[in-house]
DNA sequence: GTCTATAGGACGATAGAC
DNA sequence: GTCTATCGTCCTATAGAC
């Protein structure tokens, strides 16, 4: 059920795990070849230059980002729910999509490719909220505030508690 | 009324341009220094080390922080509307604090000092607007918001257009 | 207080063995 | 497919003139 991954998913992971723990200035080819358990010609077989490793990080944002909605879609919990659960950061979270964005989120304003991938995900969700909640700028709303519980995330808080509390706001405005 | 600001204050500001308009990674010394109109040399007189550097955007995070919070305080227009509109970014929106929060939030998860700092920003401000609000999870509620609006500032959307939305939608929640 | 020049180190990428 | 070794570049920081 859990093979050990291939190389080239286990040096997407460590790319991604150094970015989440450390940052963009961690990383170097070095860094990420030895958490990924290879050498630097071992890394470079698979991903061609630093770039190529980015492309592979903005390539899993896509391709996960259309089976996160997918999830969410098929939610019984609902979509908003759905969404806010998987915006905010506890000690069990370990969604492989949330952890994408987490990395991705460091290279946000570095490379203008990552931001457009973000801002892709960002609008996609837009628009199944709007199919979900019927309004616009209700849809606007809602994902902005996932948005923020991601920022907070990103600054290594845990949100969880504020989650039962935000989805009762949310009901307020009847959503 | 404007005159033109010392050395330090300009290479601070050319550090914050680079970071905003290309990122960390655009960061070097020679880039700092060439965008500030000093030399390299020059730069290294007033900021020591590339990490002095680091801490003055820190300080001043710190200090516009303290300042930002004194005029949400006496805003007329009150401390959420404040709040809210201070973190949406349009073409018009050339608050110092802004700028500098947009910087800082290119470093987040690089230096744990940047992390702290913004926290406690933050912070500051879930306080204050708890004060405002009178219930502790509405605050919470309404610091995320604007965190979340930041977000969508840090992809590089104008978010000015949904600003009068939003204190509708917040005036619905009795705020 | 600001400059030029350069030492010294780190990193990305290539070459080639196995 | 994975490794070691190495080259060339870029960068930080220092030294010292003005």
């Amino acid at each position: 059920m859990m093979p050990k991954p291939s190389a080239k998913e286990r040096i997407l992971d460590a790319y991604q795990d150094i970015l989440i723990e450390h940052g963009i200035g961690a990383i170097t080819l070095e860094a990420v070849a030895a958490r990924a358990e290879v050498s630097k010609g071992g890394l470079l077989y698979h991903f061609g230059s630093k770039e190529a490793l980015l492309q592979g990080l903005i390539d899993r944002v896509g391709h996960l980002g259309v089976t996160d909605l997918d999830e969410a879609r098929a939610a019984p919990e609902g979509v908003v729910r759905y969404y806010l659960r998987s915006s905010v950061t506890d000690v069990t979270q370990d969604k492989a999509m949330h952890r994408t964005t987490l990395a991705a989120m460091r290279l946000i304003g570095n490379e203008e490719a990552v931001d457009e991938a973000m801002r892709a995900y960002t609008h996609n969700w837009r628009d199944l909220l709007a199919e979900h909640v019927g309004d616009s700028v209700l849809a606007d709303f809602v994902g902005i505030t996932g948005d923020g519980l991601y920022l907070r995330a990103m600054l290594g808080e845990d949100t969880s508690h504020l989650l039962d509390d935000f989805i009762a706001i949310l009901a307020r405005l009847g959503i």
